[in-house]
DNA sequence: AAGACGATCCTG
DNA sequence: AGGATCGTCTTT
């Protein structure tokens, strides 16, 4: 099966399942100029609700992370050093405060990376998976070997946090 | 109003 | 090893 996008189901499920579930699924991005391209995600990371002290709705309610307490399926991307707008896919239901965060697509290694590949900004944040007409995700065949790692760069966060295995990687 | 900081990347 | 770079959040 082919060409069918993932509808907001698929998000509104445990995060680390979604995490691992993202991977060697495509993203499919259409550019302004009306460009279509497909990506297969090869990385991901699982940030889980407002008790994950790596999580940024640990921190509360606020204006960035508002849309990471809506129910699952919504684009969730922040601005982070000044340069590089991070991809994340909102999950779990209304009120989790959790997200999935695209760390690598095939041939595009690197959460700040991929998202200058992508050319995302500010206007993506919230957009809807189910409904959007340039950014969204469809089904592909399962990837056999996937490894598991610590999480990368949350070393503020501390245990349990940084040793939960929530980066999931294509081999 | 001002300061600190970050789920990164690039250069030297 | 250190700088870039700026929106968000915290503190005054």
């Amino acid at each position: 099966m082919k060409n069918d996008r993932l509808l907001a189901d698929f998000f509104r499920r445990d995060t680390v399942l979604v995490a691992r579930e993202l991977i060697g699924k495509t993203l499919t991005r259409v550019f302004d100029d009306g460009t279509m391209r497909r990506y297969v995600i090869t990385e991901t990371e699982a940030y889980c609700g407002q008790s994950d002290l790596a999580c940024h709705t640990s921190k509360g309610r606020t204006k960035r992370t508002q849309v990471m307490f809506e129910a699952g399926g919504l684009v969730y991307v922040y601005l982070i050093y000044g340069q590089y707008w991070l991809l994340n896919f909102v999950t779990e239901q209304e009120g989790s405060g959790s997200a999935v965060l695209i760390r690598g697509l095939k041939g595009h290694d690197g959460p700040g990376k991929l998202g200058r590949e992508l050319k995302l900004n500010k206007s993506f944040y919230g957009e809807n998976l189910e409904s959007s007409t340039r950014i969204w995700l469809e089904n592909a065949n399962p990837v056999n070997q996937i490894s598991e790692h610590p999480r990368v760069g949350i070393h503020y966060a501390g245990e349990p946090w940084i040793s939960k295995l929530w980066l999931y990687k294509a081999d």
